[in-house]
DNA sequence: CAGCATCCAGTTGGATACTG
DNA sequence: CAGTATCCAACTGGATGCTG
């Protein structure tokens, strides 16, 4: 049928996009930026090396579970080092890599355009949320 | 009990942070920045205005679906402009506000950040990947 | 053409409990 | 202390069909 090769073909264009999406660095890098603690993580690494209890209070708002899965993460990118010492009991440290450091100037570029335009988008916000109900008194 | 009392303390400080980090600027922009298709939509419409459809093709991997939600996040944080022109047959046009334009340069400075360092990933993660299964012949 | 509504599968992330 | 395992609720995003 006709119809149904459309779709298929549709489908099928979708896939090589997602694919090759997957691929973009820009895309993969905003990604994991993106993900819920990672900035949060970065920044407090910035300050220097954590344990994974300091790490724990610091961000206290990731669950142990979410802050273990995301700096192994972090880690497998190879942006953040683990260094054990001692098994009993264990001491585990995370620091920056060089890599990871050298991301940093890019967060904070994203942090500075935050902060000035933050005002910018909670005004658009308010504007869009108060005319939106335009069929109110329809 | 106790432990209870431990837990519940826990969970209201976790909420107390998690109503933090929703207002933390940089946070709610990268949060914005990372999803799926916004950087996508972004370098499209950084060439000039499109059309619904036209953006349709150019991020064909979007559903139709995602591509109007993204839109309509995005014009409603004061990123994009939506303007309609007549209504039989519809025309839509989008287009990037001065904000979201002034967002571009952001963009290109993760996009680069990406391009010189995504192979440095993709190694830390072959690494990662290849020394993990330690346990392997234990 | 543009977009909304509905249904639904897959993923994400949180709570909890247990181990070395 | 650091980490793993399990269970499960909530959200995200995709497929499909309909409207002005």
């Amino acid at each position: 049928m006709v119809t149904s090769r459309a779709a298929a073909r549709r489908t099928a264009a979708r896939a090589a996009y997602l694919t090759s999406m997957a691929a973009c660095p820009t895309h993969r890098v905003l990604d994991r930026m993106g993900e819920r603690w990672v900035s949060l993580i970065l920044k407090e690494l910035a300050c220097g090396p954590r344990r994974h209890g300091e790490l724990a209070r610091a961000v206290a708002g990731a669950t142990q579970k979410m802050l273990t899965q995301t700096l192994r993460g972090l880690e497998r990118d190879g942006l953040v080092a683990r260094s054990v010492t001692g098994s009993v009991p264990p001491r585990v440290e995370y620091r920056l890599t060089p890599l990871g450091a050298s991301l940093l100037p890019v967060l904070a570029v994203v942090t500075e355009w935050s902060e000035r335009h933050i005002g910018d988008i909670d005004a658009a916000r308010a504007a869009y949320d108060a005319g939106t109900p335009r069929e109110r008194a329809r």
